[in-house]
RNA sequence: GCCCAGGUAGUGUAGUGGCCUAUCAUGACGGCCUGUCACGCCGUCGACACGGAUUCGAAUUCCGUCCUGGGCGCCA
């Protein structure tokens, strides 16, 4: 019976583990190897006069990274990792792997990124990238957790659509038999179809796909979103509950990943909340207060405004009330004041995390913002429909969750929190 | 797409016209070593992105191509 190395303590007895050769250190009459499963590392010593030679004989053949199975003694022994060592009864190569390696997963020499991800299965074997993965996978689920508490019912939307969800963002055309199909650059459409549906609480993780020519360390061409819909709620209904989705994951994250976030040499801090809300005519000024190039009103922030109003806060905050015209055609106008618009965005001192807004549920409204943005509203007839037959008021998000985990571990480059990103220039692996 | 910086053994680097059949580390291979934990020591192996130009001479200068990183733009 295996057993995962974490398990293996100094009072387990005898053991068998199987695993990855991390290191071999060949002393002469004495050699060790650490081996690495994906639980931790264990030192295996092989005192060279005291084991049977058919031991000697394959532990003179491994190879770094190779995959063997030792079956041996549990020795308590202080020096040795984990305050424990094998002596090895039995030792087997089950996989030899090849050399040299790719890159070092025992990062001696550290390999820069573009290498580490044209070998990216190497690179996960590193304990360091492994806990970015597993960190991402305990954000998921808590999230997930989390959303189906508060009714929230999982749904999954369409990737191959036929049009675009809003205007801007660059589509990736496919051949979709004799037609004409993208795939989906937001499920925002869907959802808010399923607000009609009656579902009144929906979410997904899933993917999302932009075809913009961007180049930066925070910009991904196959993203992970993670979007909500609500009914009977408005925007700042679903900014609560955004804010408490954060706090909830970063306090699930700090209680079950500690090993993890010490792997990565993070010390998390929990968000408080209330996230300050800071309108976008307030931010505008904040940021040009220290900015050389100055935000005019109806800009977008700008990535240095951006910096410029997370250093001032200090730790997430939303902007709100943003100027109707460089929003959706889908974001709700204030009624008393219609060239705003009761969305908002999620922002982390580095960078924006979420937008979203309480949406138009009234139909010729909604004609009339798609018209303004120059869209025609034909092609989006399967969506308008909806909004003919009892839509209910409703607001809701989208977060990625790559940036995400990208701002929660302090990781240099978005990549970093993606095992296999697509960028301008990576299709492979 | 624009701007800047780059491309040297498997990995990461040094190298601003001749001291370069290229430095150092790591690695691989061989040897010595019974408590290593970046083991140590000895030996060996392995690289100038591609094409062109300048020059007596180019890793080094220039031009082009391809590729990479970062910033910006676009965008979330």
């Amino acid at each position: 019976m295996r057993l995962p190395i974490r398990a293996v303590t100094p009072e387990t007895g005898s053991a068998e583990i199987i695993g990855w050769v991390h290191e071999i250190r060949d002393l002469g009459g004495l050699s060790f190897f650490l081996v690495r499963d994906r639980t931790g590392i264990i030192q295996v010593t092989i005192p060279k006069k005291k084991v049977p030679a058919e031991i000697l004989e394959v532990a003179r053949n491994v190879s770094r990274e190779s995959v063997i199975r030792v079956r041996g003694s549990v020795k308590a022994i202080d020096k040795a990792p984990g305050g424990r060592e094998i002596i090895p009864d039995e030792l087997e190569i089950i996989n030899l792997a090849d050399s040299p390696l790719p890159l070092d997963v025992v990062e001696k020499v550290p390999a820069e990124l573009d290498t580490r991800l044209d070998s990216r299965f190497l690179d996960a074997r590193k304990p360091r990238v492994r806990a970015i993965f597993f960190i991402r996978s305990a954000v998921t689920c808590a999230a997930t957790e989390f959303l189906a508490s508060r009714g929230c019912i999982n749904i999954t939307t369409p990737k191959i659509v036929a049009a675009a969800t809003e205007g801007g963002t660059e589509l990736f055309p496919i051949a979709y038999f004799e037609k004409e199909a993208f795939l989906n650059q937001s499920p925002q459409l869907y959802k808010q179809m399923m607000m009609a549906a009656g579902f009144e609480a929906v979410f997904e993780i899933g993917p999302i796909f932009r075809a913009e020519e961007h180049n930066t360390v925070r910009h991904l061409n196959e993203a992970t979103s993670l979007d909500i819909e609500v009914s009977f709620a408005d925007h700042n209904d679903v900014m609560e509950l955004l804010e408490d989705l954060i706090v909830h994951i970063y306090g699930s994250v700090a209680k079950n990943c500690a090993d993890d976030l010490a792997e990565i040499g993070v010390d998390l801090a929990i968000p408080q909340k209330p996230f300050p809300r800071i309108p976008y005519v307030e931010a505008i000024e904040i940021a040009n207060r220290s900015i050389e190039e100055k935000i005019s009103f109806g800009d977008d922030l700008t990535p240095a405004a951006e910096r410029a109003i997370g250093d001032t806060i200090g730790g997430h905050y939303f902007v709100v009330d943003w100027p109707t015209d460089i929003r959706p055609y889908y974001a709700m106008p204030y009624p008393d004041r219609p060239e705003f618009c009761k969305a908002f965005d999620l922002m982390h001192p580095r960078m924006e995390l979420a937008s979203g807004a309480q949406r138009i549920h009234v139909h010729d409204l909604l004609v009339e913002r798609i018209r303004a943005k120059g869209l025609s509203p034909e092609s989006f007839e399967f969506y308008l429909k909806t909004f003919r037959y009892g839509m209910p008021p409703h607001a809701g998000w989208g977060l990625g969750i790559e940036r995400l985990v990208m701002t929660m571990l302090d990781l240099p480059n978005i990549r970093e929190a993606v095992l296999f990103p697509r960028d301008r220039h990576r299709l492979t692996p």
